[in-house]
DNA sequence: ATCTGATATATGTTATCACAAATTTCCAGG
DNA sequence: CCTGGAAATTTGTGATAACATATATCAGAT
């Protein structure tokens, strides 16, 4: 097994974690050469590595020929946290049929680790491994287009947190990642869902809070958000004419 | 406006509508120069094209060096199908209550070209107008966050089309889609989730038992089963180390 | 002093080349 | 005829160069 993978994947890997980790600004412009510079390769592999990004929608062609880190809008935020709530509450309820002995475990790891860093006041890590646990949840559901999905969208939000500097000290009785734990043990799908779904309500509203503080972004970055799908509707027409030009035929070599 | 965009990206729109339709079979390996012959360009904006592609997951990393087709066996695609049921009844809801009365004309038109299809029994073009609704069902949702979820799900199923060659001819009162459009117009959420999601389980029936007839799959190809996460937990020990490493600091120019 | 236009710099795009790794081909040996 | 291994071909990777376009800088005119 081959523990190095191409340039262009490490480098991907790299950005990806550090986009979610929120060590880019939203707006911000990627440069290619600077990337380069700054990681000591060639343009070709960052390229490749912005593409897959653009393609996750954590970064934005801005004007057909720079890209920068997606903005987020209150409308947009809300979307998210409402698909968060649906699906990551959907893992919930499946993990707890799933998760094995060893996973639950895992998960009380990280959650040590997350009470560990608030005890420190490391916002770096509280976030980090806030994420940790919500992803590795989704990971024991065993749903793999599940996880792929929410990954997506924690990546898409990853940015917000730039220059957070506060996280929502929760004063229930009981923190919800406990409660999500307690339900996993006891098979208890009905309390994981809404044991993360109450997580997700309460840890949200404090970056809600903060989108709003910082609502007026740079003007031409505004754009970003415009863009929506990848298979535009005005592309339809040329589609069917050149499905229609080349028929029925497959592309098999 | 300049209508043109780069090579790369146009490659990709290329190529990813080709998946979509089913043009190319699950575990068809692809290769660069071959690509890049046909479509009369360089290996450079394929390979951007390709990397993009895969991390949309509809194609695969099979071992460190070359790309093929994703594969979908029974669970995964049992997967989808939840996944679809949810969200895309999620956007019908919500569609009841924003699509505008163009967007259901476009609904409507659609609709009619599937109806043309099906009469002069075209596979091809009933594949794609069938798709063509239910995105632009999710469009009309003006969430723009759940229509990129939506579509990542249908380019993952895309390749199942391929060499599908029959479509269910289904016999209840009223094509589901009929029902969708009225639900629409009656701003009728309810409805319109719950006529969606009997389009998306009587249409996924004849998927799931094409899936089964073709269980058997390439050897190599299996491998692209495996793969599920961008995240995988090995590199979260390295992430935080490297987060530790370089301090709060961010990574502004 | 400000605006305008030209020049210069920066930046993205794409083809080509050199290299490495994998696959295939082919020949020798059994 | 089959098998093993070496050579040849194929294929992916990454750097570089040439080019196009956008942005910044600066000089000159009003």
């Amino acid at each position: 097994m081959l523990v190095t993978k191409n340039l262009a994947a490490q480098i991907y890997q790299q950005l990806r974690h550090e986009l979610m980790a929120g060590r880019y600004e939203p707006g911000q412009k990627l440069k290619l050469r600077d990337l380069a510079e700054r990681l000591g390769v060639s343009v070709t592999p960052v390229r490749e590595a912005l593409a897959r990004l653009v393609s996750d929608q954590a970064l934005v062609q801005i004007d057909h020929h720079s890209v920068c880190v997606a903005m987020m809008d209150l409308p947009r935020y809300a979307e998210v946290r409402e698909l968060r709530l649906d699906l990551e509450g959907k893992a919930a309820e499946r993990a707890a049929g799933s998760a094995t002995l060893a996973d639950i475990g895992e998960l009380r790891l990280i959650h040590q680790r997350l009470l560990d860093a608030r005890a420190i006041g490391s916002h770096t890590f509280i976030l980090l491994e806030n994420q940790n646990f919500h992803l590795a949840l989704c990971r024991f559901a065993y749903m793999p287009v599940l996880l792929h999905l929410v990954e997506t969208l924690w990546l898409l939000c990853g940015p917000l947190m730039h220059g957070m500097t506060r996280w929502p000290v929760e004063k229930p009785k009981q923190h919800p990642h406990v409660t999500v734990m307690e339900a996993l043990e006891a098979r208890d799908g009905a309390l994981a869902r809404a044991a993360i779904q109450q997580d997700i309500a309460m840890s949200t509203e404090a970056l809600r809070r903060y989108l709003m503080s910082h609502a007026e972004r740079p003007e031409w970055a505004r754009r970003s958000l415009r863009i929506i799908s990848e298979t535009v509707p005005a592309v339809a027409a040329d589609r069917r004419r050149a499905l229609a030009a080349q028929g029925g035929c497959h592309l098999r070599d």
